[in-house]
DNA sequence: TACACTAATAACCTTCTGGTCATTAAGTTA
DNA sequence: TAACTTAATGACCAGAAGGTTATTAGTGTA
């Protein structure tokens, strides 16, 4: 059920109260604004989705009032392009820099990749991003696009670069690139999501993302490996 | 960008337009109206989420009016429960009495759940639910609970059914469960999540869901089976 | 054809919310 | 302290959307 015998008051006073910038006063800050304004209205976006957020509760989250939001952006739909582009960082740009000079055997580069990913995007506040683009995908097809060929495509790249050098190495076996990649994207995408969305909601122990990624990665790296009883199993 | 700038009545036009019941008159059908609102609203639930489709899409999508939407549905909160309701099927149960009985090997055996479930599912028009319930689990944390216990928990004790008759037979080596299950969900849930977001916006070529299925089915039998070199390689 | 019944409608009402703007007050300079 | 600049506010507005209801119009019956 929707919180529909709540007040809008009770609403931002839950979502307020808890989390966030509770300044005593209400200074004057126009440095810090837009970037109080993006992290609340990530967090809400993503729990919630673009259209049963409202702005008030956003500028209420940050700490402001909802005519100051749109001092800083023009429109809560301009707020969400904004909510997006931040939160895409150079990861993947960075992840290919590193992968060239990697010492070890493509089986540690793949493992470390997926910790990588996990430390450097998974487990910060950015995560919510892909749940909150494959929601809202339809409705921001444009943004839907920009995602894509920013994140999606170069991420899926670089998987790929990695298991074709497992495969060149005579590491892997040989395996079709085009769908091998969702074996690795696929488990992580998946953590994400659950943890934004029925893993919140859940009673039940929470995934270890640690021990859920070493799993996904033992399994894919058997999975793949040219001759998989060289390599040990892991525990 | 949203649709801002086209009236309701243009959006109304393009998505009632395209699919559907295309009738003439408006006639007198009790019977068939409540099965064809809860597929006109899964179908816009689905693609733009429950807060930004408007109660007057969905019924002009089904043929009729906005009345009469409500005629039948005494909110649009319980429209939404119904269309979740309506499509969870009991396939888990009857995927788990089908394994009891299942001749062949294990590997064919998760095999089988895994395109059994695209078939029966993964096709179907009630595959977006997972896609919905989980980006609109914070607004309705009771629905998304209902949908936890009926469909995720179930389906996560039918796959670890199957993992553990493979490890009892020697058939698949010794496995954390608790993470292992995931190797198959995973990749099931991001298929759904994929098609029913960016996946449709894409331009690039679709993902051809049985080979995507087959390859990750390959690498996961691999990936756990206990004398790995054993099992031919799907090439 | 007249009548009864009710599925369906469309105009209507009310609340909500994105967005605006005149006003306030915090900070700054002289 | 007085004048000035501008960050921040909150009252306000218009349109949108959920939900209601008096009315219309199919359908069956005598």
């Amino acid at each position: 059920m929707l919180a529909s015998t709540l007040s809008i008051k009770d609403i931002i006073c839950n979502t307020a109260c808890s989390t966030d910038i509770a300044r005593t006063k209400s200074a004057r800050r126009k440095e810090a604004r837009p970037g109080e304004l993006l992290d609340a209205a990530l967090a809400l976006f993503v729990a919630k989705g673009f259209a049963a957020t409202r702005a008030e509760e956003v500028a209420a989250k940050a700490g402001v009032s909802k005519g100051t939001l749109f001092l800083y952006f023009k429109s809560k739909e301009e707020l969400f392009e904004a909510v997006v582009r931040e939160n895409i960082g150079n990861q993947i740009n960075q992840g290919l820099a590193e992968m060239e000079s990697f010492p070890g055997t493509t089986v540690e580069m793949l493992k470390f990749a997926m910790f990588a990913w996990w430390e450097r995007v998974g487990n910060t506040k950015a995560s919510g991003i892909s749940k909150l683009v494959m929601s809202e995908a339809s409705n921001f097809p444009a943004l839907a696009n920009f995602y894509h060929e920013t994140v999606v495509k170069p991420g899926r790249q670089l998987i790929r670069a990695i298991l074709q050098r497992g495969v060149d190495q005579g590491e892997f076996r040989v395996l079709n690139m085009d769908y091998a990649v969702y074996s690795v994207i696929a488990p992580l995408m998946f953590l994400t999501m659950w943890r934004h969305s029925l893993g919140a909601c859940s009673l039940e122990a929470p995934i270890d993302p640690e021990a859920y990624i070493d799993s996904q990665a033992d399994i894919i790296v058997h999975g793949i490996l040219a001759t998989p009883s060289t390599y040990p199993t892991s525990h």
